[in-house]
DNA sequence: GTGGTCTAGACCACA
DNA sequence: GTGGTCTAGACCACA
């Protein structure tokens, strides 16, 4: 995958690095076992600081994201278990308020959201079926 | 309305302020010419340095939330104009793409994230029609 | 005169005062000896706290441009002495500096802003010849 | 470039920093691309407290001057967007209308002033061509 | 009484 | 090493 880099935006450049990497998880463009470069490879390819990229890989690994095995790599890990039911509302709650406080000041009306949600969602490997609780 | 701080968060004390003003005036809890709590005033309540309230309310003010008046206080702006139609269908793409990442993660169905956002909407100010552009 | 203010500008309404009574005599509406509504009218006219307006007339006072007399009223003051060629001189190289850096930041030509000072000076009540110094 | 504060000024320290680096630009001694001294380096070299200089920086930062990358540095922005046609030229008319009145209280002549503007304007780093508008 | 400015100094996030 | 955050506290401009 590639990463592009805003250097100058508000977004520390290691949660953009980060952030990339769990977005393409969700589409499904990086799968379990794939193997990351490696911190000076992506260091060198971004024209960035290998401490920056250390800490990316790092944040990914505290988020169950990736796993570092020692001299051979990293490596997206298998889907990690979610949380539990309520967790899980309680989380996707969070994430729509965010939206919706969003969508607000945009000016944007329910259906025109609803709208950018079903084109959007096309692009995610989201589950296919309700969860039964 | 009332702000509840935590200060080990990683967000920063003014940040978590300026972010639930925002939230506050998207669900119509603060509206256009209320009266922000003064800076000392919101100091003592929170117990919290008066400058990280003034580097809050200033942060509101770059973001076009609130105007300051001088000597008068500190109140909730008129909506600021939007952004383009282009921009805002920009904005909005990337706010529902960091919500189908989140979601994808915690395992969700896009119907799940459907109804959510339906739920939530009604705490919302939303538009009311969509916008003709 | 008709003073208009902006409570919400980064300029302290006392100042905008100030320097509107100021432009309308360089421009000839206001003229020396011409009286200035009191500090009590004016606030109520323009709803603003009498202080300020106290504070205007102090300004105003302190700069040479009215002359206060009590029980009288405030009244333009006839022109003042200009300063010396050299201070006269200095202080316009000033103001010309103030202007040609904003107008290359506003990505102006000099042909532009010669233009739109000969436009704009017809409005004003310059000296018609040049000093001999 | 070399700053130079007066701290009994009424212009704050902070704001004579950021307009002093804005005419800097303005006259081409600061380019695109350029690092300002750190916000130590110059809180030394002016013998002021860093949060003053860090102050200067977040305004200019405000004003889109300069860029702050995290970690390595303050850099001057590449020349910000001018604003339409209509909101330039509505800007330069301000600016010009505040030198004529200075211009006519100091007793000058139309003559005079568009003699400094073209003998400054050479200091300045302004547009070569007139806008096609 | 309101927010704005500035100092002094500790500690942290980031590159 | 860089800027960012936060506290504590003095003093000032403005309305």
């Amino acid at each position: 995958m590639r990463f592009s880099i805003n250097p100058s935006s508000v977004e520390p450049v290691y949660a953009q690095i980060a952030r990339q990497a769990r977005e393409a998880v969700a589409r499904g463009t990086l799968r379990p076992g794939d193997q990351l470069p490696t911190v000076r490879e992506l260091a060198l390819e971004l024209v960035i600081n290998p401490n920056t990229i250390a800490a990316a890989y790092r944040e990914m690994e505290r988020a169950g994201l990736v796993r570092t095995l020692r001299g051979r790599g990293t490596f997206i890990a298998v889907i990690q278990a979610p949380a539990s039911p309520a967790e899980r509302r309680r989380q996707l709650q969070k994430h729509v308020e965010a939206l919706l406080t969003e969508a607000t000041h945009l000016g944007l009306s329910e259906e025109e959201i609803l709208d950018a949600v079903r084109t959007v969602a096309r692009k995610y490997r989201l589950r296919e079926e309700k969860n039964d609780e």
